[in-house]
RNA sequence: GCGAAGGUGGCGGAAUUGGUAGACGCACUGGAUUUAGGUUCCAGCGCCGCAAGGCUUGGGGGUUCGAGUCCCCCCCUUCGCACCA
């Protein structure tokens, strides 16, 4: 064995050792029938943006450390990989390269797959899938057809970011402060047909499902639950008479109980009454062109000055019949809803705001609890619910009993009802972009829109193309864009648009228990291996790609596809951003330079306070902005190459592993990552230095075996205790995914087998080998999830694996609760709950022995000062409190 | 703007859920080894105080024998907002 740690020797050892017995091949009957249970461990699978950065390293580290704790515990477990491979930044590559996208991402794969293999990770690669090859995404359009033919599928004008100068659709990336990335021009809204997926058919079944979710993180299922936005509330039609018809203005209100307080309504730019208005109204028309300009993107639109412009346009309220005015809203969003809202200023703080603005009417109806009511400025309690004032037959009703009445008084008129309305809309899939899947269209004069039937699948994307910028290359191939109809054999175009990629990873984690299978979507495979028992992958996720895998999943359970299957993810884990510190520089006229932390130097002062930071290239200070997600704008990034080729995959993932909880952020450290360097280099000079001391102990203990050796004298009863509590914290803990403290109760172990000499006068020899035997065995164990290499490699030099097999497979080892026990408990003493000293009572000792033994305690005679004794608490094995 | 999460030593974090705040590691200080730097080893290390002791989990209030943990108000930071993935 060598007396160095060399880590590129001892992974490079252990990943063949690994590949040549397929170590991680997943098989759906295990030899024999065993009986083990499954276990699906999935992490979010990348996109190929070229290299890995840390998140990645992060994520995949989590996982594979369950993946080998899962299999320790008896499990069968399958973790595969994959590339969500189609998406934007292949075509902006290849407008700055001009490479095909389809090479770019090709290439990446290759390059990141190696570096994936390079850190060890325990993943079935006879899985691998890339959502860019025809054999994944021709399921994508077959499952779209079937949506398609169950009304699931719908065709509809969607808005969407128009460069007029490029005369292409931007995506909100490619927006910056309102104009185009590329041409810098004013961005504009402009509406085109595009294809949908109805969700919101699955509304209702996606909100109830999350409380079988036991197994997801509060917080993610209540964004869910808001993103889905289920409320109870009131329709109401505001009629008037447009060119001699009567129509309805309608809207949707949560508080219909401040009906009597609206004194205008407010309508979206896009709304059919602002069009109309707009005809004969040039300034109008200018304003609602102004609303027109700018991003689709509602934190943007959210944020904008609320401005508005009258139409002329009156309606009649529907109990009172005044007449109110109709305005243009900037703040109303055609998207939500019926794209119009009934203004009550008086009870709502934007329209206030609004009101306030442009000196319109200002109604309180609503009484909180007699609370003050000036219309001078807001108070936070206009909003509240209260009773009914100023509101005709409804004064002093309460909110249900107001929103009751006026909704039965609607519904006679037939200007409204009661209505269930959600915030969540219908999925916009089409995107006016090559590097995607194919929507399986064909458009033809005489058919109309056609379906490409199912033997004709795939519509093959051709993968030669480079995108410059200007439109949709597709739509200038006259090879991929003429064909002919489906339906009647004359000339017909194809459909350009390409689906959005969330439809990609909507049900990849289906697809990898069933490979190599070309005649079916899925097949009977995925039965055994779904749900997904734990899937891990970034927070930002927490909505979006979730929600729709849990939609898709259902659809697919509906079509037969994975009968009783209901939910795809049993176990959600949703782990941190990776931040490091953001240096920089003003270097004049306002402009910023940052520099990477790996470039500066950081000085402390005696209490180790930072006093300075330095740029290591010209010793001048440099200052620091706090600490952000890496990134390439902040120039904070570290390379996991770096950290592989410098230290090895287990440092890294020893590090990233020890220095923040799964779940939240974690910050970059280099220090942190030589501390963890040198926690190995310890552990593995423990057990293979020291002229072969460690493997003596374990070769002594196979052949003499003393009988009673786990009590053979104080020192190894104190050693085995702690090295049990170390097992008990460590098994605890990878249970509730906290490897941050697995790590530290690895580092205790190795502190005290190295603390360890065996005690004095007349202790066995054998039992001391015994018990050093018993503690690396168990340490192995614990730390190999998160260092496989290196516990691969001191395991079988030193003659476990002979007797136990292969790491991979050994069993998780046992706490021994008689390892923990001890003849004296040590308690705390506190008078009026400040602790004053401590004590030691017998194991057995009753309530009232340990009462009687802390009130004669020097310490608490000391402080209780003969006062008297109001009350003594005794918190068995932990303290006692008496009260004086 | 709306929705969600989080604030504990100089730093990352721990505290098995109402019972010794600061485990483990980093940084720092002193010492040993080394020609030197680095490595390694030993010791110290929340703050104030000579000490006794006091103070301390973003700030303020409350419940309790006892609060980082539970309740109310305030402040700050991060994430998501539907075409980045």
């Amino acid at each position: 064995m060598q007396p160095q740690y060399d880590p590129e020797a001892v992974e490079r050892e252990a990943q063949e050792h690994w590949e040549r017995s397929f170590a991680f091949r997943a098989t759906e009957e295990p030899p024999g029938g065993d009986g083990r249970p499954k276990f699906y461990c999935l992490s979010m699978f990348p996109y190929p943006s070229g290299k890995l950065h840390m998140g990645h390293v992060r994520n995949y580290t989590i996982g594979d450390v369950m993946t080998r704790f899962h299999r320790m515990r008896g499990h069968n477990v399958m973790q595969p990989m994959g590339w969500d491979a189609f998406g934007l930044p292949a075509e902006n590559a290849a407008m700055a390269n001009g490479v095909p996208p389809a090479k770019w991402t090709y290439d990446n794969i290759a390059y990141m797959k190696k570096q994936l293999r390079s850190l060890g990770f325990a993943i079935d690669w006879e899985r691998e899938l890339a959502t860019c090859s025809p054999e994944y995404y021709r399921w994508n359009q077959w499952l779209f057809l079937r949506m398609l033919e169950r009304g699931l599928v719908y065709k509809k004008t969607g808005t969407v970011n128009w460069d007029p100068v490029d005369q292409t659709v931007l995506a909100n990336e490619q927006v910056i402060d309102g104009r185009g990335w590329r041409t810098g021009a004013v961005v504009e809204k402009r509406e085109i047909p595009m294809y949908y997926m109805r969700i919101t058919a699955y509304a209702e079944e996606l909100l109830a499902a999350l409380d079988t979710l036991t197994g997801w993180p509060e917080r993610v299922k209540t964004m869910q639950a808001n993103w889905i936005g289920k409320s109870h509330g009131v329709t109401i039609g505001f009629p008037y008479e447009l060119g001699g018809e009567k129509k309805q203005l309608r809207v949707f209100t949560t508080r219909a109980d401040t009906l009597m307080g609206a004194t205008f309504c407010a309508v979206a730019a896009e709304h059919p009454l602002a069009a109309h208005a707009a005809k004969s109204d040039r300034k109008l028309a200018a304003f609602v062109e102004e609303c027109k300009r700018g991003s689709v993107m509602e934190a943007e639109l959210a944020q904008l000055d609320k401005k508005g412009m009258p139409t002329g346009l009156f309606v009649t309220h529907p109990i009172s019949g005044e007449k109110i005015e109709v305005w243009v809203g900037n703040y109303v969003l055609m998207a939500y809803g019926e794209g119009a809202v009934m203004g009550v200023p008086g009870h709502d703080e934007r329209d206030f705001a609004f009101a306030m603005k442009y000196g319109l009417r200002i109604r309180p109806v609503i009484d909180v609890e007699g609370r003050p009511y000036s219309t001078d400025a807001w108070q936070p309690w206009y909003a509240d619910y209260g009773k009914c004032v100023n509101s005709g037959k409804y004064d002093g009703l309460d909110y249900q009993g107001a929103v009751d009445a006026i909704a039965a008084d609607l519904k006679k008129k037939n200007l409204g009802d009661k209505q269930v309305t959600w915030r969540l809309r219908d999925w916009g899939i089409s995107r006016q972009r090559y590097w995607g899947t194919p929507i399986p269209i064909v458009h033809c004069d005489a058919c109309g829109d056609v379906p490409v039937p199912d033997d004709r699948l795939p519509v093959v994307l051709p993968e030669n193309l480079v995108p410059d910028g200007t439109g949709n290359p597709l739509a200038k191939t006259p090879s991929f864009l003429n064909c002919q109809c489906p339906n009647c054999g004359k000339p017909a175009k194809r459909e350009t648009d390409t689906m959005d990629t969330f439809v990609d990873s909507s049900w990849y984690y289906l697809r990898f228990a069933c490979p190599g299978q070309n005649q079916s979507m899925i097949d009977g495979r995925a039965k055994y291996w779904m749900a997904v028992d734990q899937y891990i992958g970034g927070i930002e996720h927490a909505i979006l790609h979730l929600l729709y895998s849990r939609f898709w999943t259902k659809v697919m359970r509906d079509l037969g596809l994975i009968p009783g299957v209901d939910e795809p993810f049993t176990r959600l884990l949703t782990q941190g951003m990776v931040l490091n510190e953001i240096f920089y520089r003003k270097t004049g006229e306002g402009r910023v330079a940052y520099y990477n932390p790996a470039d500066v130097e950081v000085k402390h002062d005696e209490k180790g306070q930072r006093v300075s930071a330095v740029l290591k290239s010209d010793g001048r200070p440099v200052e620091s902005d706090g600490i952000g997600t890496m990134s390439k704008s902040k120039n904070n990034g570290v390379d996991p190459q770096d950290l592989i080729e410098k230290y090895g995959a287990d440092t890294a993932r020893l590090f990233m592993m020890f220095a923040s909880p799964p779940e939240q952020t974690l910050e970059w450290s280099d220090s942190g990552v030589e501390g963890g360097s040198r926690f190995l280099r310890r552990l593995w000079f423990y057990a293979a230095g020291r002229g072969g001391d460690a493997a003596n102990h374990v070769a002594i203990s196979t052949f003499v075996r003393v009988k009673d050796w786990t009590t053979e004298n104080p020192a190894i009863r104190e050693f085995r205790r702690e090295i049990h509590l170390a097992l008990k914290q460590a098994s605890y803990d990878y249970e509730r995914t906290q490897y941050n403290t697995v790590v530290s109760a690895c580092m205790k172990m190795l502190n005290s087998l190295e603390g360890f000499s065996g005690g004095t006068g007349k202790t066995s020899i054998n039992a001391v080998s015994q018990a050093i035997t018993e503690a690396l065995g168990i340490l192995f164990r614990v730390l190999y999830p998160i260092a496989p290499h290196i516990t691969h490699a001191l395991w079988k030099d030193l003659g476990y694996a002979a007797k136990h097999g292969d790491l991979l497979d050994a069993p998780w080892p046992e706490v021994d609760a008689a390892a923990l026990e001890q003849d004296e408990i040590e308690l705390v003493l506190q008078v009026n709950g400040k602790l004053r000293g401590h004590m030691k009572a017998p194991k057995a000792a009753g309530r009232e022995q340990i009462e009687r033994l802390a009130l004669a305690h020097e310490a608490v005679v000391r402080f209780t000062g003969g006062q008297a004794v109001k009350k003594v608490v005794v918190v068995p094995g932990r303290l006692v409190n008496v009260v004086v």
